[in-house]
DNA sequence: CTCTTAATTAGAATAATTCTAATGTGTTGA
DNA sequence: TCAACACATTAGAATTATTCTAATTAAGAG
């Protein structure tokens, strides 16, 4: 009679990425990816992670969010200078952002068309296309 | 016999803008104003007024920073986490950023156009839409 | 079980930016 | 012209997110 969540998924993932499945990139790894589309920061994870239960350091974490990056298990949004923020949704897609309070919120890829991007400068090529709808104002829900 | 650059249009620009044309804020409109578009950071610009001869704290740059940019004489641009770029051009355009220089280029708004965009959810609006496109390899020039 | 290597950690270090509180300077009006 | 006040500037301390360091711990192979 188990009670934990599957964490079997999460498993898979880590080896299939090379990482090793520690008890703490396990956690934090459910944390991130058991509950849909996220967009997390070091800190907000790290605190989720102690409220939790989970024992992991802040350095633990940010070493963990830059190792999920650089296997493409999460990506990484640039919206506002004081922080950096992680998101669990690593398809084509772009983002609304709340400036006041800092919350952030999926555009679906396919429903945006871009059309008259001049062309990449000689000597480099495309990375990513990056669109932030800045909004003012706050969302009611 | 003066052998200064005209200082007049900055001076005009920062009375519009109800600031009070200072020493230190007549210098760094100078810099920032007179060559054409310019993405700059704090830091830059203050070794930039330094090696003009002009001595002005890093205090007084960002001061001056964010105070233009409440003016609109100048935008703040998010690229990068590590550092804050501030643009001299404030009309509607989008950006490259070659990510391994951290050099920034615009792209005109006019010839880009973003169709399917959602409507802003409910209680916000829209502030602005940034186009950032981020590019792999080093430009030729 | 033991060895080897990679992961975790606490805390120090870093870097951009902001704050503080003291000093200096434009501007206004007599 | 100049006194007086509000606003600016400044050096340096403080803050904050993030990274680094060096030492400890744990995972996986044999």
């Amino acid at each position: 009679m188990k009670e934990d969540r599957p964490f079997a998924p999460t498993m898979a993932r880590l080896r299939e990425a090379g990482l090793r499945p520690t008890r703490q990139r396990l956690a934090l790894g459910r944390l991130l990816f058991d509950g849909g589309d996220r967009h997390m920061t070091a800190e907000a994870l790290h605190e989720e992670a102690q409220k939790a239960g989970v024992s992991v350091s802040l350095a633990t974490v940010y070493n963990t969010l830059h190792q999920f990056t650089a296997a493409s298990l999460l990506r990484e949004v640039v919206v506002d200078s004081a922080r950096t923020y992680f998101d669990t949704n690593v398809s084509d897609h772009h983002h609304f952002f709340v400036e006041k309070s800092g919350h952030l919120m999926d555009i679906d890829g396919e429903k945006i068309a871009i059309s008259g991007l001049p062309d990449a400068p000689e000597g480099t090529s495309f990375a990513r296309v990056d669109v932030i709808v800045r909004l003012q104002g706050e969302p009611r829900s």
